[in-house]
DNA sequence: CTTCTGTTTCCATAATTCGAGAATTATCGA
DNA sequence: TCGATAATTCTCGAATTATGGAAACAGAAG
């Protein structure tokens, strides 16, 4: 993955509605969620949502498939990696110490029973207001 | 972290500039760089990228502190595992299996020495370019 | 063929973002 | 104090993005 990927799939997820459905749709896992069902859930018009899918898909973070008159769209998981890989790759320049706490956490919040409270895991980000 | 603050964090990195930036600061580590030194290596003007660095720091991914008359900037990695939970929070609905690979190979890419070829490693993220 | 449902495309408007010139603030050394 | 260096803020034109109404498209059922 190139910067020009990488920003095409962070813009599509930097907007409160695609993010929302890219949320809904890493909770609905790989059987994903029709389109008219994710506009009803998210109280979005049936239009501007589906735009924000062309957004999601294109970036490569989603994909679509029909289903009779339906389109299911399901996160594509793999490019969620390619993502993450990019973000991360070479963060700590062989001292795997500072990045891999990063990791660790983000995988107990990601591969825990979704019944623990999120902030058991302790991961709050301070907004310090050094030079603001 | 919320939805508002993801968003954030997520426009912040959804820019070029910005991305290269933050980038750098994640091979760097914890020492940072000061913006000076950013603006030269990655060719930007400093008052574009003094702008593009405010943006990062007031999105939690990125600080900033004096030193004598540079500001040097480094990755807020607390800022930065708060937005991979976020995104990964109940990803697999109690199906680790789905999610983990996601995680293993990111971590992968991320906390290896610099400059080694992905086969080296073992298993190499296979990127898909998924149609659109 | 006709109708209904689910979804997308086209288009116009409103809002936001990017980038750089000019001016400003902060720190250091003499 | 002055001058030089490092970085920021102000501001605005140009470009991009978000949104929803209207229309069109695709599949299913009659």
């Amino acid at each position: 993955m190139e910067t020009e990927d990488a920003v095409a799939s962070l813009s599509a997820l930097a907007q409160t509605h695609r993010l929302e459905v890219f949320r809904r749709l890493m909770s609905a896992g790989p059987d994903g969620l029709p389109a008219g069902e994710l506009a009803a859930e998210l109280s979005i018009a049936p239009n501007t949502l589906s735009s924000h899918l062309k957004i999601l898909t294109h970036s490569g973070l989603v994909r679509a498939r029909r289903v009779g008159r339906s389109i299911i769209y399901s996160v594509n998981f793999s490019g969620m990696q390619g993502l993450m890989s990019f973000l991360l790759r070479d963060c700590c320049q062989g001292r795997p110490e500072i990045c891999e706490p990063l990791l660790s956490t983000a995988g107990q919040a990601a591969c825990s029973p979704p019944h623990l409270p999120p902030d058991s895991l302790g991961g709050q980000p301070e907004k310090q207001k050094t030079h603001d």
